[in-house]
DNA sequence: CAGATGCACCCTCTTACATCA
DNA sequence: ATTGATGTAAGAGGGTGCATC
């Protein structure tokens, strides 16, 4: 393994040197080590309080570490980078679930309105059938006086209980507002597909405070709440 | 006071090297 | 012994804020 020794934490700048081989910056030989496994814990532990240093607390720690001010700013900026990298896997994973969740659920119910089409559409069967026998019946009964008027009653004399469902075949706006409380019914669907698909709206997301779930105990995304 | 300049610091991407399987 | 993958210290480039002239 490794060894490390205070003489590999002197300054890089007299362990970074151009070969002989080569005169290019990109190329030169870096006698690149590895921070003690101390040194290490000690830089972790101050990062979780702080992940920026002050200037003044930055030579303070290159003091006590036996670094350099700059490599001490390095190591804290490599850190960030390297936090803020891990946090998008995380982010992306929660969002990834999330997504999963909603889509799961999006599912369920497109086929929990299709079961109540289906029973709706049985039920208008059901209300039209007796109707139509008694137009006929009634049909029958005015012919006999031969003046060409329709008895037939218009939806307003019916009532409510006399109008067939209409809301799934889209043909009843008064039932739609009925149950919507507006004149006309938002399109769920769409508005479900668009918030599902549109990646446009989520690139606006930032990722800062999206997952932060601290300040209200159920996420947006949370229907069950 | 506005603009130019230098400095320090940051972020992001890249490079070079150490380490390990 | 070799090699490819991975982790990481440091370089490079560009942006920003601040002090000074």
């Amino acid at each position: 393994m490794f060894e490390y020794t205070e003489e590999m934490a002197e300054p890089f700048s007299s362990a970074t040197e151009v070969t002989a081989t080569t005169t290019t910056t990109t190329k030169m030989k870096k006698n690149k080590r590895r921070f003690s496994d101390e040194q290490i814990k000690s830089l972790e532990s101050m990062f979780e309080s702080e992940t920026r240093l002050e200037p003044r607390m930055k030579l303070q720690v290159a003091k006590e570490l036996g670094l350099q001010p700059r490599q001490v700013a390095i190591w804290f900026q490599n850190k960030r980078a390297r936090w803020k990298s891990k946090q998008l896997e995380r982010d992306y994973s929660i969002l990834q679930a999330n997504h999963d969740n909603l889509a799961a659920k999006y599912e369920s119910l497109k086929k929990e309105k299709q079961a109540l089409v289906i029973q709706l559409q049985k039920l208008n069967d059901l209300i039209k059938k007796p109707e139509e026998e008694g137009k006929q019946v009634t049909a029958t009964n005015c012919n006999d006086g031969g003046k060409g008027e329709t008895t037939v009653k218009s939806d307003s004399s019916m009532g409510r209980s006399g109008r067939s469902l209409g809301v799934l075949s889209d043909d009843d706006s008064t039932i739609k507002t009925d149950y919507f409380g507006v004149e006309e019914e938002p399109n769920l669907m769409s508005m479900v597909d668009d918030s599902l698909t549109s990646r446009e709206d989520w690139r606006s997301f930032e990722s800062d405070g999206l997952f932060d779930q601290s300040n209200c105990g159920h996420p947006w995304w949370d229907f069950c709440s």
